[in-house]
DNA sequence: ACGGTTTTCCGTACACCGCACGGAAAGGTC
DNA sequence: GACCTTTCCGTGCGGTGTACGGAAAACCGT
């Protein structure tokens, strides 16, 4: 019988694959939370039973550590140019990423980053500071005070979002934490971020501190 | 019938309370981790029915961010100085906390540090760089870099050191760490800070770096 | 075409979780 | 002794991750 006509019922090739996992635990994380990624839900989502997903991994711990490493895998590589540009356009896209996927940076907090993405994004870090004039011991350290700057940086940021942009009672809650604020930290002018959320500008001037503290390190050149 | 006759029995001022609570959460998270910190497992230690905590406190959520602004309170005040040195010596005291207690960066990447001891915390690192001249918009991004640079080297740190010096099999899985990172990583000097595992030194030389692009920015003086 | 092996799927069950509810016990006040 | 408030907590509900073992399907040598 042609395949026209044939019944194709469910596909003959395995329904699930680790694939398909991730890419609905990535969609589940950005819709729900950490707190809404359950493996039933997760099985639900795949139209599958619970226990099939344990036959493409091995827990939920597997699946958060590749739907951490799938959502690297966004970070565009930066093309070639002057490291600090290159630098600040690589950490920017970490940071969107992170700003994408809200549940990323409390789960980089908990796991040595191994994974094959991971690993290249922070190759490419090494290599444009390489490429500036690092090396050894200083090398790793300017690329973990920038890395580290970042993903703390987009932590809290994430953080504080969360609490004010909560679902019920959003402008009485923002209204309660600026007022809390208020009384407790003395420099208002530092509150002027929180009260306008230029989050971007205080972001980059940030990561211009830390570079500038790296390009003094740079072997004189003129 | 004098006191020292009468049978003492259960004190008989309220067993509980939210401090008792407190102190048995910190006690339990350090032992156990944050996955070992249940309700059920909290009101054992202190010999109580689970739903008796609830009168001290409405949610889980609530130890948490308790426990959190506890240990927070550890760091202690550094005394006058040199504002570097002031930094160095309160920032490395954050490390030190985060790694005597090392479920305290997973948490500080979820919720926003609203507690006594978390403001008067950051007001301190505010302080020490309003004096040495910074205002505005480059104090509030001055106190980010830093602040966020420890908070992310420590829970990297953290996680390392939690992935390498698992239970068992010690040995073997720091062996297969490194060769995962030597097949995937092309700077092997890199890696000598996995390696030999000189963490303090790479934090100071990353937390140097900052300070040096903080007083590339402060008024001229000299 | 068929028997046997391997891969894929998943229902059931267990031990654990946070916490809503409502009642018991104890202390304080007239 | 009656009443009220605070403290304590047993029970139960709806959820969790996953071990286990069996059913179903796909593949394969004959």
């Amino acid at each position: 019988m042609s395949i026209w006509l044939r019944e194709e019922g469910p596909a003959r090739k395995p329904r699930l694959s680790r694939e398909r996992i991730v890419e609905a635990a990535v969609a589940l994380l950005d819709a729900e939370g950490q707190a809404g990624l359950s493996m039933r839900a997760l099985a639900a989502r795949l139209r599958a039973g619970t226990m099939s997903l344990y036959e493409y991994v091995r827990s939920k711990e597997d699946v958060l550590d590749l739907a951490l490493d799938e959502v690297i895998g966004e970070i565009e590589p930066a093309g070639p140019g002057p490291w600090r540009e290159v630098l600040v356009g690589q950490l920017t896209q970490n940071r969107q990423v992170m700003r994408r996927h809200p549940w990323v940076p409390a789960l980089t907090a908990t796991r040595p980053l191994l994974g094959p993405n991971a690993l290249d994004r922070s190759r490419r870090v090494h290599t444009a500071l390489a490429g500036a004039g690092l090396s050894g011991f200083e090398l790793s350290a300017a690329v973990g005070a920038v890395t580290y700057y970042v993903n703390g940086y987009v932590a809290a940021e994430n953080a504080w979002w969360a609490a004010i942009r909560t679902p019920e009672a959003d402008a009485e809650i923002r209204e309660r934490v600026y007022r809390h604020l208020r009384e407790h930290v003395a420099e208002l002018a530092t509150l002027s971020q929180v009260e306008y959320g230029d989050f971007d500008g205080a972001f980059l001037l940030g990561l211009d501190l830390i570079l500038d503290g790296i390009q003094a390190r740079l072997p004189a050149k003129g």
